[in-house]
RNA sequence: AGGCGGAUAGCUCAGUCGGUAGAGCGCAGCUCUUACACAGCUGUUGUCGCGGGUUCGAUCCCCGCUCCGCCUACCA
């Protein structure tokens, strides 16, 4: 082995990126040397919406966090400080239905364990599974602020939701009450109106007749969807002003199944052009049904226990569930003659959000927030432009809701959460909210107290979550530091739940909205658009993409696909896709470790480049600089990412690095050797840079190798970025090679001429500032495999290009017809552009009203495009007279 | 029922402050050219959903319609 070794495997790097060992290497360095707070750096604040404890990581959260983890190290790139709080929400239900249901599997019944021991037992499950979530948050590479890390149920939290609890309560701002409440006979708790969502349902439309008490052989007949509440009924309902019923109001009918009796009332709320006018009134079992009983003082009967089964008070229904309840009281009503009429009917029906189980409309004693007066603060903070959403369209959503609120029903039936701290005297029946637990009545001093066995609604607590992750009631330096918030990232699936209640609690407990913009993002779909649920089968598990792929292709996929406001379909193909791109990114950096000499440095001063590529990709990238900048700046991570793409494969790969090539193989006493090598350190620094947000790992990497002091690598940013720095002009002579190339590539592949063959040219500038021939020479030679042909009038056809053309030795070597096909399909598209635009010049209101920069534009485009044809034409007759030479 | 969003190349989607329509994937042909075959080169495809209106000019703005998706809502 001595002195003999392979020279491609001892310099340059290694030619695959193993993103499996580099993103192992980085999360390890990322962990022991998070990236510092750099001095004097403008705060920039988010809060990652806290995902629930009983969640693994699915493509939601990746897109999620993806976003914010651009935008996280994007300002941190820009010299912000960047505060990005971790956390994990304690999930009430969801998180006791999980243990609820790991008793079953042990036999236990968790109601017989106690309050105490089962409450006991999801925090030793919570300890179980450790941070399990956090931990493939990581793995995305999220750059959060792990020593932030929050949980809802973690002491200081409790204190604020429980200070919050009490402000409220004493403000007002929340009260006890019975009223009609959703619901969940299988959660067995109140639900608030956003925890129900609606389907479509194919039920059926009963027809009932009611008998007049008096008169048995008059009656009224009434639909409805749900016969097993007749035995409910207390008042049958008309429309004031219907004349069919003018006689009823103020009579009294007999309710089927029953022996009672019931009046017939009037009442506006009634549709007289539904079903046959008449509702019936079961002021127990629905919400508008409970406010015309409260209008008329109908008082309540209740036939459905809180399991969804007939109690006692339900007649011949006595003890059936909900369901099947429904199909006897059609038979009995049937065979009582009562049932008149039953079609299909569709109707949409409440279900619990979380476990799709119809709810029931339940009259109960809960607590409340008055929403009221909080909507009208959290709704000027968005009209006012305090808090801006992006895209702004969700605004009307919001508003939508916000104008429309009702009160927040914030207590459940739970055992897992946030204790409500009131308690009630059993000796004096005082009501005491409290901040610190009471051991005697404050009204009475007696001892005889009972705590509210109630827990809060999950997003009582999140609302909390901007403010209280930050120490909120105490006045902290975090808090003064980084609230507000500078971004909120979340979907627009819990813009009611989360951001809406987010806003309300900020500007009523710190007077301040909990953050300036807000991201909305939308859902990731499966490759047919379809929502991914564990139903269907077709969820697709990110962790397996990041292992497959690589996490960076996997991020620039979510990038590249989130546009604003529209739905996410993410297949494997865009994934392999971002995939062939990291690929590609490491290959040219490889090849920038094989040509560019040891020792070198990156250019002192862009703007005195010299060579003609050089000064083009320079060019190239200060635009991207500036284009860049721009959308990362509107949120616009999308086209950023984009941006990235095709500059790197399109523009980088494919023009400058093959250019650059030419520079590699010049005179080793040519100083254009070393400025092409310390462009490229340059480029692919700055490159480097722009990426990093996206694709974090291997750009870090990348920068590691060559040792750049670039952004990734955690120092300064640039004191002066290249956009400005490049006179406009520096594109153009590398622009005119690109141009010819590709006329000679048109034509040798038209022509069927090979690649590697090389071809006899001469080169004829037309205009005089077309630059110099010299100069362009050594790159037609090699990008077009072109040999400087020393006869000047060789005869040949013409590659044409905007200001001159390249003659080509082609004798004998190929079929010139397909060339003719060419050049007039060229030529005939020209010339319909031509026709198009002048004739546009021709028509005289268009000259007179169209603004003159606008007829300029089209003036000088019919030059160019006439100087375009003439090339092709005489081309094409070069073509033709050597066709009439050929046998 | 009301509100919102979508309809652009075979597929998935960009885009145009109104002035000759783009990308990726796919497809066809040619290339193992020493960064990359997870690649290179060349080519291919569009009444920009339908009907009106405004305008010198509309894929883009306005009105109406059709289809699709979503959200809100107990017409029982």
């Amino acid at each position: 082995m001595d002195g003999v070794t392979d020279p491609e495997e001892a310099s340059g790097l290694p030619k695959r990126f193993d993103w499996e060992r580099v993103e192992a290497e980085a999360l390890l360095r990322w962990s022991q040397s998070p990236p510092a707070a750099p001095s004097g750096g403008e705060p920039f604040s988010m809060v990652v919406p806290p995902p629930n404890i009983t969640g693994r990581l699915h493509m939601g959260h990746a897109l999620n966090l993806t976003i914010q983890d651009v935008a996280a190290r994007y300002q941190r790139q820009k010299g912000c400080d960047v505060l990005w709080i971790p956390g994990v929400d304690h999930a009430g239900i969801a998180a006791q239905n999980v243990v609820e249901k790991q008793l079953r599997t042990e036999g236990v019944d968790f109601k017989s364990l106690g309050r105490e021991a089962f409450v006991e037992r999801v925090w030793r499950w919570k300890e179980s599974i450790g941070s399990g979530i956090l931990e493939q948050i990581r793995r995305l590479g999220a750059s959060l602020s792990w020593d932030h890390e929050r949980f809802t149920m973690d002491p200081g939290f409790s204190r604020a939701v429980r200070e919050v609890f009490v402000r409220l309560y004493e403000d007002g701002a929340l009260y006890r009450a019975e009223r009609m409440i959703h619901w969940c006979p299988r959660c067995l708790t109140a639900l608030s109106d956003v925890e129900v969502t609606h389907l479509d349902r194919d039920g059926e439309l009963f027809t009932v007749r009611y008998v007049d008490a008096e008169r048995p052989e008059e009656s009224l007949s009434v639909a409805t969807t749900r016969p097993e509440t007749v035995v409910a009924d207390l008042a049958l309902a008309v429309h004031p002003d219907d004349a069919r019923f003018k006689g009823w109001v103020g009579r009294r009918v007999r309710v089927p199944m029953t022996d009672r009796t019931i009046p017939v009332v009037a009442d506006a709320a009634v549709d007289p052009e539904f079903g046959t006018g008449v509702l019936k009134i079961t002021p127990s079992h629905s919400m508008v049904d409970f406010e015309i009983g409260q209008r008329h003082a109908l008082g309540n009967l209740s036939v459905i226990d809180e399991q969804g089964v007939m109690n006692a008070m339900a007649g011949p229904l006595s003890g059936l569930p909900r369901d099947k309840a429904r199909i006897r009281a059609a038979e009995v009503l049937e065979s009582a003659e009562a049932l008149v009429g039953r079609e299909p009917h569709k109707n949409a029906i409440g279900v619990c959000y979380r476990c799709q189980t119809e709810v029931e409309p339940r009259l109960s004693l809960q607590w409340f927030v008055r929403m009221g007066p909080l909507a009208v603060r959290a709704r000027e903070a968005v009209s006012s432009g305090k808090i801006r959403f992006f895209p702004e369209g969700w605004q009307k959503t919001y508003y939508e809701w916000i104008d429309n609120i009702r009160d927040w029903c914030v207590s459940r039936q739970i055992w897992w959460g946030h204790r409500i701290p009131a308690w009630t005297c059993q000796d004096c029946h005082h009501l005491a909210v409290l901040r610190e637990d009471p051991s005697v009545c404050p009204s009475c001093g007696g001892t005889n107290l009972v705590r509210d066995p109630d827990v809060l609604d999950t997003w009582f607590s999140s609302a909390l979550w901007p403010f209280a992750t930050m120490g909120w009631p105490d006045d902290t330096p975090d808090l003064r530091r980084f609230y507000p918030t500078s971004l909120l990232v979340t979907g627009f699936d819990i813009l009611f739940f989360w951001v809406a209640r987010m806003i309300m609690m900020g500007l009523y407990l710190t007077e301040q909205v909990p953050f300036r913009d807000v991201y909305i993002h939308a859902l990731v779909r499966d490759e047919f658009g379809q929502k991914m649920t564990k139903s269907r089968g077709n969820v697709v598990d990110p962790l397996e993409l990041m292992e497959r792929f690589g996490t960076d292709a996997f991020r620039l996929s979510l990038a590249l696909l989130a546009t604003p406001g529209r739905d996410i379909r993410l297949s494997v193909e865009r994934v392999e896709a971002a995939r062939n791109f990291v690929s590609k990114l490491w290959s040219a950096f490889r090849y920038i470790s094989l040509v560019v000499p040891p020792g070198t440095v990156p250019l002192a001063d862009p703007a005195a480049c010299q060579g003609i590529a050089n000064r083009w990709i320079l060019f190239e990238l200060g635009r991207l600089e500036a284009d860049y900048a721009k959308a990362m700046e509107s949120y616009r991570y999308d086209e950023g990412a984009l941006l990235v793409y095709r500059f790197t494969w399109s523009l980088f790969c494919d023009w400058y690095l093959e250019a650059t090539k030419v520079d590699f193989e010049r005179d080793p006493a040519d100083p254009l050797r070393e400025e092409t090598a310390r462009t490229l350190l340059t480029v692919g620094s700055v490159l480097l840079d722009l990426a990093h947000p996206l694709m974090p790992f291997v750009t870090e990497e990348l920068s590691r190798l060559f040792g750049f002091a670039n952004r990734c690598t955690g120092h300064a940013p640039q004191k002066a970025p290249l956009a400005g720095r490049i006179p406009s002009e520096w594109g153009e002579s590398f622009e005119r090679i690109r141009a010819i190339i590709g006329s000679v590539r048109q034509t040798r592949s038209v022509m069927k001429i090979p690649p590697t063959q090389e071809i006899p040219a001469v080169l004829v500038l037309s205009s005089r500032d077309a630059g110099d021939p010299e100069a362009l020479w050594p790159f037609l030679a090699r990008l077009g495999r072109l040999s400087r042909s020393g006869e000047p009038s060789l005869g040949g056809i013409r590659a044409p290009f905007r200001d001159g053309y390249l003659v080509l030795g082609l004798e004998g070597l190929v079929d010139f017809s397909r060339e003719v096909d060419r050049l007039e399909k060229e030529i005939e598209k020209t010339a319909g552009k031509i026709a198009e635009i002048s004739g546009r010049l021709g028509r005289e209101d268009f000259v007179r009203k169209a603004p003159p920069e606008v007829v300029e534009k089209d003036r000088a485009q019919v030059v160019t495009l006439e100087e375009d044809r003439k090339g092709l034409e005489v081309a094409l007759q070069q073509v033709r007279t050597f066709l009439g030479g050929q046998p």
